[in-house]
DNA sequence: GTCAATTTTTTTGTATACAAAAGAGATCAT
DNA sequence: ATGATCTCTTTTGTATACAAAAAAATTGAC
């Protein structure tokens, strides 16, 4: 599948070893691969991907710098824990500039951005019935990308793409819970029916309330993160 | 003056030679001194600064992560230009996400926060009443950041500021319009008044007015672009 | 045995070196 | 003279080398 235009960097695409790996990492981070808090030690990530440190290291400045990685002087590169607060801050502005691009979707997309967002929908129709997690995750994605595509803001849409993969790790982790999936469907429908009718109002406010209420979900699921901090694993930034 | 906890990249303040690099480098683009569309030579740069080529390619992928240099594989760097359709969209987004900003801070703001906003305030009116178009300047970019830490919300503040950085160019151009800075210390009390009223939907939709680019000034903005590409060294993307 | 100071080891940051690709220029054919 | 191909130059991308700083470990004092 093509989402022509919409990701950032695409121009980059043209793979020079530092921009695979700058891809690679990332993906490690979103997919948890490495651990928030996690020490990126370059040598090692050199060793593991079979390339010097310098290719390595100019990703790292890459990722340091949407926010993915914090490099301390002379201390190393660790992989950025946000916080549940700042992960809830995340939340906050995805709403406001989802329901953005829906907005300008409601007035301004054309017949081809009509049909890709039909077509995603129904296939996150079938995914949810199906209660397949996985497939109704990827198809939810192509949705919300065939919104921001339909915005004809580019900039915003990638915007949106780019914070849309920050939080999903945390995404991830809602659509277990029990019966989302199929709520999260129906919150769909809602949206692409004030689109199409072109009410800019009800598309705002409507994927204001889809993304907003995993913003509220998340803030369910801080006390199983703090549980968890308690016991083990994670570590605070600082 | 110091902007407490709103600046991105705070953290790495301590400056490591590629950090400071970094920072020198987007002053010039934003600055004027690097002209959209210029190749931005990595030797050329080295011997500038005085060091190797080495931090020099790692402060340009920093840059090139957040959207200001574009890294043509194996043909080097170049400052990027937005072009006018693009700069648009941007300033759409920043509308956004500033009357975002004011909603929050008209329900959240505190009682520092209030002196915050009404200091910076009177020094605008200062400014305005001098007709001292750089120092306006100046104090508009302090009222912006006060509402933004009003919002409470620290990743909207950084998004914020990031997104300002960049159009601050444009921004400039469009102070010089005539009487545009009295009537932008106008919208501003207006936007104040609603804010300190807790009205958030009032502060927001005086703040997407106030920084929407729209009727007249779009032609400006044009205008002022093009004319700037035919004397400058210019030249589109692509 | 514990704590502090010093030495050793690791690791980061920057410079340099080298290979490969792009760009410029010259040569040759038409 | 014009256009295309080949060569030479410039420039990028990656590897390696080295210096300085931080972390770890060893030694020594109490």
């Amino acid at each position: 599948m093509y989402f022509g235009g919409i990701f950032p960097f695409e121009d980059q695409m043209a793979g020079n070893t530092f921009h695979k790996l700058r891809d690679e990492i990332e993906n490690g981070i979103v997919t948890g691969t490495f651990e928030p808090g996690e020490r990126l030690d370059e040598v090692q990530l050199a060793a593991r991907f079979g390339v010097s440190r310098t290719p390595i290291r100019e990703a790292l400045m890459q990722l340091s710098a949407i926010g993915l990685v914090e490099i301390r002087p002379r201390r190393g590169a660790i992989v950025v824990d946000p916080g549940p607060d700042r992960i809830f801050e995340m939340f906050e502005v995805m709403a406001e500039l989802e329901s953005m691009a829906g907005a300008l979707a409601a007035r301004r997309h054309t017949e081809e951005d009509k049909a890709a967002i039909l077509e995603s929908h129904s296939r996150c129709e079938h995914s949810a019935e199906r209660e397949d997690t996985d497939s109704y995750y990827y198809d939810n994605e192509v949705f919300h990308y065939a919104i921001y595509a339909a915005s004809h803001n580019g900039f915003l849409a990638e915007q949106c793409v780019a914070l849309h993969r920050r939080l999903r790790p945390y995404r991830r982790l809602q659509l277990r819970v029990r019966n989302r999936m199929k709520v999260s469907f129906s919150e769909h429908a809602a949206i692409v029916e004030a689109i199409l009718a072109g009410d800019a109002e009800a598309a705002r406010s409507r994927l204001r309330d889809h993304v907003a209420v995993q913003g509220d979900r998340f803030s369910d699921l801080v006390s199983n993160l703090s549980r968890r901090e308690a016991t083990g694993a994670g570590g605070q930034r600082r």
